[in-house]
This record gives C-alpha cells, sequence and structure tokens, in this order.
DNA sequence: TTATTTTTATGCGTGAAATCACAGTTTATG
DNA sequence: CATAAACTGTGATTTCACGCATAAAAATAA
C-alpha cells in the first residue's frame, strides 16, 4: 500500500506532520498528551492519492485505520444498475477503516479521492496496541460513530418521506455546515461533488437535482456560481423546506 | 422512569436475572468474567412494557443504557407528513441509549414496544464508572454500532438505487436472518411488523408493500401465511433481485 | 362461536420523477 | 489561449409508485 514515493514524502513530511497534523487534527486524539501524541506520531505512515485514485476498492481487506490530512474523498457502493451511491463523504480529519480494527473484513464501500489527498495510516496490529494502552481512544472512535449513526438515521428518514425537495436543502444545508464560507450576501459554499455526484449521494436522477436547484434559484434562495459553488442567501427559507 | 411495579418486578427477578439473562444475553458483556459479571448486574433495574407502550420519546433526553432482554421494540421517527419512519427493530440482546452516555443529547426517536417487552437498564453514571474499569466494553459496543452502520449504510444504497423490489426483497432477507425458522419447505418468518409497519421501515406506501409481495407469492418465491408470518421458499431467488 | 375491529389486497387514475435527447456551458488540458 | 472534454440545463416522453376506494380477509373481543 505504500509505495516508493510516498515513502519520501513521510520522511520529509514526518518531523511536521507528527506534531502539527494527523495527530492534532483528529478528534479521535485530541484527549492524548504530548508525550502519547509522540508515540501514536511513531506508527503513522503516510500516503498521497491524486483526484480520482482509488484508496480502498469495495470488497477488499484492508489492515488500516485511515486518517484524512488533507483533501477529501467519497465512499461509495456500486449498485446493481451500475451506479454509485455515495454513503459518505470525508475530509480532513475524519477517518475510515475502523471496521477493520476489530474484526477482519472486507470493504463495504470504494473510497475514492476527490481532489489531491494527503492521508496517515496507521495499521491494525499498532492501533490495537494503542487502543489498550490509551483505551479513550475507543471512546472518541465510539463519539464519531455515534455521530455518523445520526446522520444516516437522518438521511434514511428523508430518503423514507419521499419528498425531493427535502432531500436536496439537506444535503445543501449539510455542505454550508461542512464547506460554507460567509460572504456579504450569505454562505458561500465550495460543493465537493458534481451534480450527477450529489444526485449519487441523495438517491436521485442528475436532471431532478438540476431542476430542483433551478427552481431554488428561481426562488432567491440561493445562486449558483459556475459548477462548482453555490451561493446561500436565504437559508430560513432553505430549512423551511425541511418542515 | 423505575415506577413501583417496576421496583417489585426487579427484587423477585432480579437472582435470576443477573446471572442468567441481561448480562450473558448481550454481546457488549460477553467479554466478561464471573465476577464482573455480578457487578454489572448489581447495577441493573428492571422494567417491563405493554405492546404499544413508549419507551422513549423522541426529543426526550435520556439517562440509560437499556437493554431489551425479552420482546421487541421498535425505534422511528416521526417526519414532516406525520408518517413514521422506522430506524431499527430492536430485539432480545439489543441495546439502545449509547448515544447519552458520552455527551447529553436527546434521543433521536420514539422508542415503543411491539409486544410484552422487558428490558434491563443501566444509568449513565454507572455505565461511565463501568467502561473505565472494563474498557473492554467500550470495544464491544465499537462492534455494535459498526454493525448498525453497515445495515443502515446497506439501507441507503438499497434507498437510492430506487428499484422498489430490492427494497423489498432486502427486508424479507433481514427478517429471514433475524427471526426466520427452518421449515420443511424454507423457511417461517415471523414477521415483527405489519405491512403498514415494513412500509414505514423501508420507506414505500402499504399498498406497494401488499403489490410486490404479492407478486413474490405468484412466482412462488414466498408464500404468505395470515398476515404475521411468511414462509420464504426459494431464498437465492429473492436474492437475485437484489443484484 | 359470532360479532366487531383491524389489517390486507387490488383496481384505477393521477402526478412526479426517471429517462432520453440534445443544446449550451463550464472546466480541464496541452 | 484555444481546443477538447466533461458537465449541466431543459424540453418531451415514459414509467411507476402513490393514494383513493372498496372488498375481502384476518385478528381480536365478546
Amino acid at each position: 500500500m505504500v509505495n516508493t514515493t510516498a515513502k519520501i514524502n513521510t520522511i520529509s513530511n514526518c518531523k511536521k506532520c507528527n506534531h502539527k497534523l494527523c495527530t492534532q487534527k483528529v478528534s479521535i486524539f485530541s484527549s492524548l498528551n504530548m508525550e502519547q501524541l509522540a508515540k501514536v506520531g511513531d506508527l503513522i505512515n503516510h500516503r498521497r492519492y491524486k483526484k480520482g485514485e482509488l484508496l480502498v476498492m469495495e470488497g477488499e481487506k484492508t489492515e488500516s485505520l485511515v486518517i484524512i490530512n488533507e483533501g477529501q474523498v467519497k465512499a461509495y457502493k456500486t449498485t446493481l444498475d451500475g451506479k454509485e451511491q455515495i454513503i459518505y463523504i470525508f475530509s480532513e480529519g475524519d477517518f475510515f477503516g475502523e471496521r477493520n480494527l476489530l474484526r477482519d473484513y472486507a470493504s463495504p464501500y470504494n473510497v475514492e479521492a476527490l481532489e489531491e489527498t494527503h492521508v496517515c495510516i496507521i495499521h491494525k496490529r499498532d492501533f490495537q496496541i494503542l487502543i489498550k494502552s490509551i483505551p479513550d481512544i475507543a471512546v472518541k472512535i465510539m463519539e464519531e460513530l455515534c455521530m455518523r449513526l445520526d446522520r444516516l438515521e437522518n438521511t434514511i428518514e428523508t430518503m423514507g418521506s419521499r419528498t425531493v425537495e427535502a432531500r436536496v436543502s439537506l444535503v445543501l444545508l449539510e455542505f454550508a455546515d461542512k464547506y460554507g464560507k460567509p460572504h456579504p450576501r450569505g454562505t458561500l459554499i465550495e460543493l465537493p461533488l458534481s451534480r450527477e455526484g450529489i444526485a449519487n449521494y441523495i438517491g436521485l436522477a442528475r436532471e431532478t437535482v438540476s431542476r430542483k436547484m433551478s427552481i431554488l434559484q428561481e426562488e432567491g434562495i440561493l445562486e449558483m456560481i459556475g459548477n462548482k459553488k453555490v451561493l446561500l442567501l436565504n437559508r430560513s427559507e432553505l430549512e423551511k423546506t425541511l418542515k
């Protein structure tokens, strides 16, 4: 998994990285002291991926916990009809592969870089030792897993109560919270996904997403800036479509 | 939460229960030795609910981990249009309320007994002490949460790739695995939910569930026995509709 | 058992989203 | 900066689940 190029990067970045980047960015290590952080840092390997590169393939047996240090990735399943259903978008500080740490099973999804992405990798065996010497890490992971459960439960609720507008609104609000930056006229969102990606995230056709977003623009709720940005003008109005 | 009646039950049941029931049924305590099990047993309270009774209300702040000892419950959210979206069905050995153990927040769903149900309750403060003295419990909970994530991810996949047949098949297979009993001609499933319940579980209209199940019966894949049982005759054929 | 209530099956019309097709726009690339 | 490639928007058409209505069946109570 770690090729030569990655090793070179590792060496050149590590001093900086161990103390400033991975370990401190990540909530699961937030309760650690300096000494413990250094210990964790020693166990970490690094790797870089270009946009479109696969980090993990569906069904592949992985052996590590992977933490996003920079960039973002999508985790998706390939459905029967050949489409992709995106389940997660992981960004800086997020992790995946936690399921393989305890049991021994295959990745339930593909993970693909949405842009240039740097990750920190901790091998299963190291992590198991780590979790025993610092049990609080398990609790932190538990917390993160609970947040994911929350998100998935809400997604299921919205997907179940079949109003399509609500699904589009929900994803826009999610992106606004996660990627939005203040802007004189509202919130500027850098979309992590194309229209097709959004459609695959919320289980709709690409065209439907286009149409619904056009309507929201006509209503003055948002403004599309090119294909990759959205300026959210009236958040409260958007939230109303959820109720 | 614990009324007088429950306390009486507690006393009368406890000896038997502590050593034979809750603690041993539950995977999160599976790695404990006898001494530890006894310690846990001391912290447990009991309560009984009749069919239709609410164990927890959506939005309510709860303070305990609840383990199903006998019976089953549904956890559901009430959607905008007044319907219920069922998220989980918890049976013997399952637990809920784990999210309130770490942080302090409200239940994301209603929990309602589907039949006479007995539960074991551990208070937050006791559990926090327990988890510190036996860190392995956190790991066990992690495992269980990972399994839930798996299930929700699969549900989202099926709900996203809008083939309705697949949703019905998935839920039938899930019930077959969880509640199915061997039968000379296949697998006999005691359905935990009515047609309407199933519909609310997979986000469809009740009529649509009826129709799809009728088709499956015509195709000889299953046989409906009254309203509460299904005899699955051809599992592999049912699985094909997922692929 | 019979009566009552609840649950289920099914035909049918409507409407909303999927799909197809294509033009137009944006973004990436050399 | 120009050209190719990828992505997006929108009309026309089709499909299929929803929801109503009603009859039948099953579960529950008397």
